[in-house]
DNA sequence: TTATCATATCATCGCTTGGTGATATGATAA
DNA sequence: TTATCATATCACCAAGCGATGATATGATAA
């Protein structure tokens, strides 16, 4: 994966966005939002897996959206910015009103589920 | 493409995100901040396919991002709600702060390139 | 009615990307 | 040094998803 002129402004926001963008990555995000947390720590709280948890942090690293500190051998994570808190809480507030719609938002075909 | 259990509220969180997540869409979205627009126009402002325009759009409505209004032939966009304008804000000037590692922002290997 | 314009739908293709499991790195302790 | 623990990296696979082009729908006008 190359990384060249795709790099406008708008492609950098989605990319900041992206980082939301996923459950994984929410749940990490989520289980931060509380103050700061070794990457074991946040395994065990989001059950994910060591090696999922471990490359979805390096992404939100990488996109500014989480911050780390190594002490020992540990090393502990943290939400970089409020705003990313604010983000996370503006987006709450949205969904309340928005919700209903949200979890049918594709581009494809829905099939119809018989219940639940 | 089913959508079943996995509707949890991280999932419907993440949707919601993705809404924004990819630069075709912000394109719309930022065309739209100034006011509604028809179908046509925001093809015309964006420089994108009618087609590609038409599938982003029906995401973003079923998405609750933004909403639409026929008169005639014509269907006028809008953004849904003032919220959608605050997130867009938010994440402008998260970015500000953090750009210059969004950019980077990939769990994948980048190549360097040469210059640019 | 038929023709035209505006928009929506959808099948297809190919790139993107999330999850897994194995392995590597790197720090501490013995 | 060697062993162990915490974390990171990476190749692989499968599913997700954006763009395109053809076609369909639906409204207005003639």
């Amino acid at each position: 994966m190359f990384i060249t002129a795709e790099t406008t402004y708008l492609n950098v926001k989605a990319r900041l966005f992206r980082g939301f963008s996923d459950s994984s990555r929410l749940k990490i995000l989520e289980s931060l939002r509380t103050g700061e947390l070794t990457v074991g720590e946040i395994v065990e709280q989001t059950r994910l897996s060591q090696s999922n948890v471990s490359n979805h942090l390096s992404c939100l690293r990488d996109c500014g959206l989480v911050a780390a500190e190594q002490s020992g051998k540990f090393v502990a994570y943290r939400l970089s910015d409020p705003r990313v808190n604010e983000l996370l809480t503006l987006a709450e507030t949205l969904l309340a009103d928005v919700a209903r719609g949200v979890y049918e938002c594709t581009r494809y075909v829905v099939e119809e589920r018989p219940n639940e």
